[in-house]
DNA sequence: CATGAATGAGAATTCATTCAT
DNA sequence: TATGAATGAATTCTCATTCAT
């Protein structure tokens, strides 16, 4: 990859492009979450993300104040992207948002190269540097307090009962993408996709909802 | 952490303390997990192993080839601790066996400083080089053995039902232990222990089993 | 030797000297050259070269991918000098060039720090890594066909005999260069000059010669 | 080379063994140089040397105060050797003593692991490190004053013409020996054997003789 | 603004030497 | 006396960061 036959028309290229300050900045953090998702975290440096970027290593640093900070905004933007399904999926029923967001995790998991599903259980895992890891897991909270707000509304709504626990479905939401997450960290394909990963979050609806999946398994 | 002269002051005042071979490599290992405890797989450098161990950093080279041994032995540690709950329970009716197993893992993950929880996770977690992932994932591999053969063994005996998967409840079983896992490495406490993880797993169990849980949650 | 202030103040006194990165380069081989005179291949650490080129030790490593390629490039350029003589020589007639080239060799190693004579001895004697090794041999085996060539030369011109054998006198050629090389190794300096080494090849060269040297001993 | 099985037994026999001192010295030297003979000098480390020698690392500093100690006595040793050929020699003629000492070095050389040719060359090779290259260029001048004073002696007694120069003559017996040398050194055993190195030395001697060769190549 | 040459602290590893046993 | 466990300085190499251009 990055063979230079290519490369260095391109880079001469790049080079003279001007961009706003904010698109730069964009295009660095595509790189670092390419960057990330092929190498892993720890060997995502900085110059392999500078050559991604097709910019100076010093260049990085007009617009991050360290590579903590670069990763942490390429950790945020891989949030952003893998938390939208919870919001785009904002006209449908609370419980079956829940369970087409989940469908969506498990298809873009167990999809080879599943967009930013790699660079965030890349992130998930990669994270022991001090810092992005507490950025990890803030991140993980804040997807806590979304599932939990979408809880929160179905039992208003009455789709789950009265007597379940919003709290305790989160975790089990959670539990349920995690599992995911590992698989796909340690390559346990086989339990990937809806025959048995979805099943577990399926289980846990189930239990809760009012009534009975409509599109999902059940039939 | 780890300054000098607060607990073990006979180490920075006895110079060239010899031991005997076999308790020196235990102690090392012991160094390499607190070590990896506390920053985790990348951040397990030698130098900080050797000042944790209190030998000096040529002294690891006597035991262990290379960093990546060192880290693998004391992964083989982590792993026979953690396992250990297994075998000890033997004597118990398999569903009952796994209920203990995983009650004991909910107490130890929720414990401060749970022993080798930490460490277990930071494995998994944070093993991006080469060799020692492998290491981990095939530490996984063997658990997954263990648990899916216990399960095996329950459909057998009829304490679960005969029309369970065995690999479903051990992806199931799996998906529960990583969930306490990414708590403890997030810091996300508040899911830790009986009140919460477990009950996922019960909930795997009850669906499963023949009967009633007999001790766990239920009463 | 080579400390601070005595002969380049400028390297000391302003941080940070930017250079055309083939400058440096150059400067860097020079370091080594210098480095491996003074002390030999195995004792021409990075450090060492990093500090008698003036730079830090990274920046080696900007330059060449390893230490070995260092000493690779080093000895590539010492051994250009060293031949440079038979390409120089290039008009006259073959054996008067051998005559040449061999009184110019005995009076580079005969005088005191002779250029490049010392670096190529310690890369011949000093040479037991591995790779660089084969690099001397190399470059051991090209010289010996530089001056074969030059040897079947004169004999097709008939400055030297018919029934003389070129790789006979290419080997004698190359026992007088090596004789001159160890007694530069070993300081036997009381050999090295025109009297004694030189006349080690004109006793070759006469014995194979159609005609008495013209210039040479002779008279 | 050196497995365990044998070896532990050995070692164990060898520990038992009270050796007398000079004895055991002389053990370790042996395998001092059986050592540089295989791996040279630069990697002739300590615990090699001890391993070699079936004694522990600390034992050799019993014997010798430092790794530089160590290499010297074996190079001692095997000067001793190398050397002893021009006293085995010494009821014959002067004259035809070099020769038969020349025959005998270019046989040793040419043959696959000569006896004390090798870690002779390796020494000469190898020695970069200071104090050991002093020891080694001592030995050749050692050496070379053994070799004049038989030269003398020839002159002395006829066989060799009166205007004929000892020292050039020594010179160029040696310059024939690291001939030798370096094409062990180096690899170029095309040029060893009888057939060309030695036909060097001949020329040397038939120039300075008052009389043809008697034994040697024959025409 | 952007660059990329230069940096230097720190990483893993080796090995001659010491010294408690 | 002999041992071998322990040492720590030194080695090669990496990489986040800086700063002259």
């Amino acid at each position: 990859m990055r063979e230079e036959g290519t490369e260095e028309l391109s880079e001469k290229t790049v080079k003279r492009v001007r961009l706003a300050p904010a698109e730069r900045r964009e295009r660095i953090i595509d790189a670092i979450v390419s960057v990330v998702s092929e190498h892993g975290v720890p060997e995502a440096t900085t110059s392999r993300i500078a050559e991604a970027a097709g910019v100076g290593p010093g260049t990085l640093y007009r617009y991050f104040g360290s590579r903590e900070e670069m990763l942490t905004a390429a950790l945020d933007a891989v949030y952003e992207r893998i938390m939208r399904p919870w919001y785009d999926a904002g006209e449908l029923d609370p419980l079956e948002r829940i369970r087409e967001v989940g469908r969506r995790h498990s298809r873009i998991m167990a999809s080879e190269e599943g967009g930013f599903a790699v660079p965030w259980v890349q992130f998930i895992a990669g994270a022991s540097e001090v810092g992005l890891r507490d950025a990890v897991a803030e991140t993980q909270r804040r997807a806590y307090r979304v599932v939990q707000s979408v809880f929160e509304e179905a039992r208003a709504q009455g789709s789950i009962r009265a007597d379940a626990d919003p709290v305790e479905l989160t975790y089990q939401f959670l539990v349920y993408a995690w599992g995911e997450n590992m698989c796909v960290l340690m390559g346990l394909n086989e339990f990937l996709g809806e025959e048995r990963s979805m099943k577990v979050l399926e289980h846990f609806l189930d239990q809760a909802a009012t009534k009975p999946s409509e599109s999902g398994r059940g039939q």
